[in-house]
DNA sequence: CGAGGTGTTGAACCGGTTCAACACCCGTGG
DNA sequence: CCACGGGTGTTGAACCGGTTCAACACCTCG
């Protein structure tokens, strides 16, 4: 294969991968789709037969609450990311999924992650931790939402991106390209998007960031940090392979 | 062994092991500790080489947030849960983990779960679907929390615990000991522990619930439901085995 | 040129917080 | 036996962070 197998490329981000899998990893069959901004990949209710790894653009899962059809994005997925893979063992999705930008997506299909699974226990065990990692995600996110101020949540939404758009290698110099809107920001963080659009002036007058024309830029990292009560340790960055 | 081992029940919840793996997992040692309510038994930052199963009581998992010392928690776990399953792929906790009562735990060494992940991919799928599960809660919370007034967040908080507790064989009749404080329910649903005072005598003026003395009995499923806006898609219960 | 998505502003409003006091229960020790 | 103390639950009243509604600005794209 020319162009390098994603899927392998994302565990060679994590560890060093043996002949053997690397070879199981590179037979796997991909199939690549694409989604412009704002059309949904998966709806609640789905019953996947594969999952697919992020190549390019942002995503996000989300939650339709209450009769008034407010929604609550539970996280954002950025390229690397395989965020249905909870599909490979539950059946049905609970989660909306859709692009917040155009983006490239490798389908694989669930038979054959299975037995990839089964076959190489170490690769199996990478994946969950990729799972386990979202989850963590979700937990920090418990805590946005239901403990901090307005401007602590933004800041801290922004904190968490930047990091792993850093990991992901599109940030440089604490600034990314990001295609995110005030009415993303609002379902991400449970604000209103009067309030956010008030908040984010609030961050910008303090010169903390610059966030519009779909790039974010941190200027002040440390007081950002500080703001957003961040602490990088839910992400699980750089841990070597546990074991 | 004349008692049953526990995970081999907790496994056979949902799947039926064949003797193979059943006796794999009978061969797994075991330790049996006990904790008294409010003590810790792990701690953000732990590197824990072992995880546990709860064989009794009510726990939760909580991050402090800000520096004022607020908590969230983020998740209660029930017998049969294993709440630090987590950490047998990610080196350092995020959380910590208390008995909210009196409980009974039993605790597994890393590397016997590890090995018996390896050999037997079936449980191991297993294992991970229940961590997928916890994900999926997560997820939910950060909508109740996120998107919720008062009483639709307490309303589906009781709706959660009580499938839960059905599900682990704990409660009839909707009703089940449930050791929960007002104090607790602030600290899971993000409000002062004033308005959750509040907004429980309005569940119980609306003929809902009974909840104190330790047990919580919902009079009224259908309109609990409906208050709290809960649709339990998201526990994965019953699902037979995703093959 | 018009339309729709996005961002911005002002002002009234409200759900939930905060603080402070008090009630109750149960276990402990004098 | 009762006194005490701490955890839990309850109540009232002032306050405030964030919502809501409505209007307007701006830009891009058809």
């Amino acid at each position: 294969m020319a162009i390098p197998h994603p899927l392998g490329a994302k565990f060679e981000r994590s560890l060093a991968l043996s002949d053997i899998d690397r070879a199981a990893v590179d037979a796997l069959p991909v199939t690549l789709e694409s989604r412009r901004a704002g059309e949904g990949v998966l709806r609640a209710g789905d019953h996947p037969s594969r999952s697919f790894l992020i190549l390019s653009g942002l995503l996000a899962s989300s939650k339709a609450a209450m009769a008034s059809g407010e929604v609550q994005i539970t996280c954002f997925h950025l390229p690397g990311d395989m965020p249905d893979l909870q599909s490979l063992h539950l059946a049905v999705l609970d989660s909306d999924i859709r692009a917040l930008t155009d983006c490239q997506l490798a389908f694989m299909a669930h038979q054959d992650l299975r037995r990839l699974c089964e076959q190489h226990p170490r690769l199996a065990g990478q994946l969950w931790r990729t799972t386990l990692v979202d989850a963590a995600i979700y937990r920090e996110w418990v805590v946005n939402v239901g403990q901090r101020p307005a401007i602590s949540r933004i800041a801290h939404v922004f904190c968490e991106l930047m990091l792993r758009m850093e990991a992901a290698g599109l940030a440089q110099d604490k600034s990314c390209h990001l295609g995110l809107t005030q009415q993303h920001l609002s379902e991400a963080t449970g604000l209103s998007p009067v309030h956010v659009n008030r908040t984010l002036q609030e961050l910008r007058a303090r010169g903390l960031i610059s966030f519009g024309q779909g790039r974010l830029t941190i200027l002040n990292w440390e007081a950002l940090v500080e703001m957003g009560d961040f602490r990088a340790d839910y992400l699980h960055l750089r841990e070597p392979e546990a074991a």
